[in-house]
DNA sequence: GTTCGATTAAAACAAACGTTCGGATGGTGC
DNA sequence: GCACCATCCGAACGTTTGTTTTAATCGAAC
């Protein structure tokens, strides 16, 4: 009798079977999505039996919750906090370039991509993202521009953190339309630097916000 | 002898079966994606028989195909071309305000959603899309914001260009984020002129523009 | 009325799918 | 020695998939 639903139960800690199946899946899955995605693909790749999936999760939809959560701790983009004293523009300087480097150069790409991938399409594990993703980094830019613009109404902040992260997912979500469009070498040429800069200089202007902060 | 792979050879005009197909296939294919959906369900909701796919279009894949072609076609967002004495200004005002309005309220919702999906994960039918929506409407904007900041290196007119179009599908590419996150009746509350209000006065300010054009 | 082409209907096809079952395996405690 | 356990494997399960085949149906042209 295999330790069914609970799914790290007893192994947990091992670097084994488990632990390959995870990270094919978030490949395939990445790959080719959650329905494109078959349970053979995924063992083949991790070197495991067929039923090493029902095993250790029980069914594909298990498998694919665990990966999307087992992606969201290996994105390590998770939003620092800042010396109490910061200057607030100085905050969102740092806020924009950490996000858009975590969009540019993740840690794990694939990772990124599956969670990338449940957003556009929120489907079984779309809380998990949201709840210990996304949200943090959404709130801690409400703060951020509250501290910056304490008479805008609500509405309008709302929209105006929108403007700001619409900017940097642009780059993730719509890069390969970007480069049909463009070529491939015109977007390419656009350096996780270059696109930092440009986003902060847009929204600083937008902004009104006269002082630059420093890099990195 | 069915009339094979040349699809709108003999019964092009008639809103028969192959109509109802294509229309079936936009909305299964729309809210499950190509994996996700079957040629039954497809059939089933056209009341077509299910062979009838293979008899109009050979076989699934081209259906999909013919379908992301007749969706273009019914999104009816395309470029408008302006007076030739047009302030930039207000071209990119108006430019604004009909994506804002092509994203929120699309002719027809079924369709837009098949492009969207097909644009987030570029498959057998991008170049379609991007040949004759996207490309014309991103050509356009590149002229006109050429025309507004003339000095601008190209590279910073590209980024400038995605800050906008960012800007703007941040609202339909990542809606469903945004409810989970800050609930769906603050999201709502949002209306299309308020966000086409917001985007044109966020990229005002952030291009130094000083003028406003006139709404709608 | 008959013939012919286009269309529809029903049934069957092989392949792939997710899932399940029974037994081998290999180490651990007795 | 034996028994036990989690793990792994091979084979099969029953469905569903896309596609094909065969026959029935219909409407106009001759």
């Amino acid at each position: 009798m295999p330790p069914v639903l609970p799914p790290p139960p007893g192994p947990a800690l091992a670097p084994d079977a488990r632990q390959r199946l995870l990270e094919a899946a978030t490949d395939v899955f990445a790959e080719a999505g959650y329905e494109g995605a078959s349970v053979r693909q995924i063992t083949d790749r991790a070197g495991t039996n067929l039923a090493s999936v029902n095993y250790y999760f029980g069914d594909k939809e298990h498998l694919y919750i665990e990966a999307v959560k087992h992606a969201h701790e290996c994105t390590s983009a998770a939003p620092r906090d800042f010396p109490p004293d910061t200057h607030p523009a100085d905050k969102l300087n740092h806020f924009i370039r950490g996000m858009v480097r975590a969009m540019h150069a993740p840690t794990s790409p694939a990772a990124m991509t599956l969670m990338m991938r449940e957003m556009a399409d929120p489907g079984k594990a779309a809380h998990v993202v949201v709840d210990e993703f996304i949200r943090p980094m959404a709130f801690q830019l409400r703060d951020i521009l509250r501290e910056l613009l304490p008479d805008l109404p609500e509405p309008q902040l709302l929209m105006t953190g929108f403007s700001v992260i619409g900017q940097i997912l642009f780059y993730r979500q719509n890069r390969p339309v970007a480069e049909l469009i463009f070529g491939l070498d015109h977007v390419e040429r656009l350096t996780e630097e270059m696109v930092a800069d440009h986003v902060v200089a847009f929204t600083f202007r937008a902004l009104g916000i006269r002082r630059k902060g420093v890099a990195s």
